[in-house]
DNA sequence: ACCGGATTTGACCAACTGGTCAAACTCAAG
DNA sequence: CTTGAGTTTGACCAGTTGGTCAAATCCGGT
């Protein structure tokens, strides 16, 4: 381990390297599935070299998965209580549809590790996405409670846009087997918008 | 192994035990994460003693993947193309969702499997699953243009369906470690129902 | 060119993995 | 109670895994 002096150069690329290939692979074989030496050989080093960088394999995935749920939750934060409620919350399914589109392995690499329990995540669960669902469930209930959007469970809406989005990440390979030429983010953003406009505007 | 004769009572106890200790273990592991042991353990056998009933690891994951597609399905192969369009489509949603609360092993087992690419299943998702969406999908198309059902795109619809239920059962931990004390199933169905009624009721 | 820290690597290790095998044990039918 | 097929297991094996370490190499500042 190099001294923690400010990193040099080699150290940024080497580390920046290891965590792409990390989120390559953890994302396509979760932790167990995972192997160093994938990683190291995906990252273009070797394995002891590797080890230089990060004391573990361990350590490997706890830094990528803090490194990448902040970015992750960024659609959600940018849910504005000041906002027009019923465009804010369609803003927000697109703007994670577009993550999904954007950024597959992320959602695989969380897909994986929430799948399997979770045993190396529960605990920014139960803290910053907690807090965070919170937080934005309650101005949704605000909005439902003034007329603004039509009343739902806001918990079970926001995890439905979660789930809907993702999937055509999480479940791409399915996906595009049953749509065969077609791309589903072609039809998806409508679909999307659609299907919440007509679930959220305030009826009479 | 034993000859090909009628199996015996031993058998299909033991049988049965690998095949459930095998779903709880790649459920919560995924195929390279569990261990031959592990599901030994789990079935109360050792594991020369499991591999006397299955040549490998593999031949347990692909016996287990097969006895349980046809099950998985079945709540999309019984929607009735003679019934009452809107009603049929909101029993879909509920039964599948009956199968993510009462199965959510299995649900999880596939949705493992999918996340990694389906190295195991790709053949099962493009011939039978496949043929399965297409001859639904059109039953749904045929719904909509006969304007019993409000138009959309019935593939993305059906993924929606899939998406939506199978998420209480695949992200189980996240869905309660964020609704606290609330049973997630308690409000699931009521929101669910209200959700594709307001989708799928054709407009004037 | 030289120096000391930063970086890289080949060789190695202990633990674990999926799988094998011959020997031992169990059990139902005669 | 015998007998032979069905069942179980301890010992074992070869390959893989995460991780270590000393030695070698590289690199930037002087």
């Amino acid at each position: 381990m190099p001294k923690d002096r400010s990193p040099t150069r080699i150290q940024k690329k080497n580390r920046a390297a290891i965590l792409d290939a990390a989120l390559e692979v953890f994302s396509t074989h979760g932790f167990r599935g995972a192997t160093v030496d994938q990683i190291a050989g995906e990252a273009g080093l070797s394995k002891p070299n590797l080890l230089y960088y990060f004391p573990s394999k361990e350590a490997i995935f706890t830094a990528l998965l803090s490194e990448l749920l902040d970015t992750w939750l960024d659609p959600l934060r940018e849910l504005d209580p000041e906002g027009e409620p019923l465009e804010e919350m369609l803003a927000y399914v697109q703007r994670k549809l577009q993550m999904s589109q954007d950024f597959p392995r992320e959602s695989r690499l969380f897909a994986n590790e929430i799948v399997q329990g979770a045993p190396r995540m529960l605990e920014a669960l139960s803290t910053d996405l907690k807090q965070l669902v919170e937080e934005k469930a309650a101005v949704i209930q605000g909005w439902m409670d003034a007329g603004k959007l039509q009343p739902s469970h806001p918990k079970h809406l926001i995890f439905s846009i979660w789930s809907l989005t993702q999937h055509y990440a999480d479940f791409d390979v399915q996906v595009r087997t049953l749509m065969g030429e077609e791309d589903p983010f072609e039809a998806a953003p409508a679909f999307l918008d659609t299907f919440y406009r007509r679930m959220l505007t305030p009826t009479g």
